[in-house]
Parts: C-alpha cells; structure tokens; sequence
DNA sequence: TCGGATATGGAAAAAATTGTCCGTATCCGA
DNA sequence: TCGGATACGGACAATTTTTTCCATATCCGA
C-alpha cells in the first residue's frame, strides 16, 4: 500500500466519518453489499467503471475499519463474502441521508454547475 | 485551476454531495461561516494548518457550487465576505448528522485503527 | 497443457488534490 | 520609500488517490 507522510488526526467527527467513506467507491460498495452483492468478481462486474485493484483495497480499508467483515470459505476456486458489521450497518442511514440531499438537489446543482461560474462584480469603483 | 482529464458524472445523490463537500476544508470553513467567521484572512486565521491557496480555491468552489454567496465591499484595503445561500444552508443538516456519526463512533474507530490491522483467517483446509 | 473460474498482490503510471513560493494591486502610517 | 493590512492569481512541487499492467495460486474441463 501506500504509505502516508502527512499524518491524518481526527479532531472531528466529520473527518472520522470521511476518512471511512471518503474513497471514490466505498459508498457504492456499501450499497452494493447491502443490497446483496457480496463477492468481490460480483462487485467488480456491478461497477465495471471501477478498476478491479481499487475495489479490492477499498474494501480491504473498509474491513480494517470495522465496516465490514470478510468471509472466506475454503473452497476452490476461492469464495469470499463481504457483509456489513454492525459498526456498517449504523453508517447506512447517514449514507442515505447524504444521498438523499444530493437527490434533491441534483436538478438544482446540475443548473448551477451548466451556468458560465462567474459574473464579476464591480470592484472598487 | 487544474483542468480534469476525467469528466465527472453525477449519477447519484451521494455523488453531488461529494463533489460538493469533499474538499478538505470545506466543511470546516462552512462550519466557520455558519459561526460568523466571514472574512477571508479571518478564515484562514481561523484555520492556520491549511494553505491560503486552498482555502481561497475551496472557497470560490462553493461560491461557484452555490453555496457560498461573495460579497465584494468597494473599500480600500478591499472586503470581502462571504456567507451561506439558502442552498448551503440546506446542507448544515447534513453535515452535523455526518460530524454527529463520526463523534459518537470516534472512540470505536480509533480503538480499530489502533489494533494490527489484520488477523489472518486459516485458509483453505 | 491451456484457458477459464476464483481471489489477490506489487510496481509504477496517471490523475487529482493540496501546498509552497512568488507576484499583482491599493491605501495607510512611519 | 518601505512595510503592513487587504484580497487574489500563476506556476510549479508535493502528496494522495486511482488506474493500469503483470504476476501468483488452485481446481476443472477440453
């Protein structure tokens, strides 16, 4: 993995919560996960967007956070499963309500986003 | 400003949200404004372990996401301050429920992150 | 033996974000 | 004129995150 050289301190609850769900597919993977899709080739072939090796450190992170645990069944080929902790499953709902904002909002955003940024003001007439 | 090579797509709630907040310091500073540090140089006083660039970046982002409001006071040395639009200020929900996760959990989390990361499962009979 | 399924890792490139350093401009007071 | 206050931008470096590419291991079936 890659080694931080700027040492991260969670002075607030809001950073505790990104460091967990910050990465480009935890949310997603989260949903995944709890709506069923539990094996990792499963998860790789629902975001096919998504390389493979992102997916499996971001689940790896996930697990060392408690938000997940993974199971491995010793079959061949190899099985493994991922579900939700309950440590996880008491994230679901704030996931939600961020979605839910965004939802709401989206039009509203998209608008915003489409406009030419800045109209100037006057400065210092 | 750096040009994406990668077009973003919003193709979730949750993904406006973070293309909205996910900077660094912008819910800092969106906390800050809200507690009525308005101006700029009182910002960055406020949080002196970011850069001045990132904040003034950070901060033209959200007034350009619609967030932010910048009013520009005709005086010398020039004025500048900044405050939520209805659209920011629909979002402080959200943002004190994520901080809220982070601060009831923070204590679980830094236990886990304490331990050794991994205890390896027997693998394959 | 070869290619498919499974799961995963290392190394390095690419992309994105954040930080550092220097420069602009204006007025005030020493 | 010089340094301070204000606010801001460009160019580039440093850091972090994500992607790409190549590799391992095992069993099954052709």
């Amino acid at each position: 993995m890659y080694e931080k050289k700027i040492p991260k301190s969670f002075d607030c609850g809001f950073s505790v919560l990104m460091e967990i769900i910050g990465g480009k597919w935890k949310s997603y993977l989260l949903y995944l996960i709890d709506q069923g899709v539990r094996r990792p080739t499963a998860l790789q072939r629902a975001i096919p967007s998504a390389s493979r090796r992102v997916l499996d450190l971001q689940l790896r992170e996930l697990e060392s956070h408690g938000i997940l645990q993974r199971k491995i069944y010793p079959e061949l080929p190899p099985k493994v499963e991922y579900s939700l902790t309950p440590f996880g499953e008491s994230l679901l709902p704030v996931i939600a309500s961020m979605d839910r904002w965004g939802e709401k909002h989206l039009a509203q955003f998209e608008q915003l986003v489409k406009q030419k940024p800045v109209e100037p003001q006057p400065h210092g007439g």
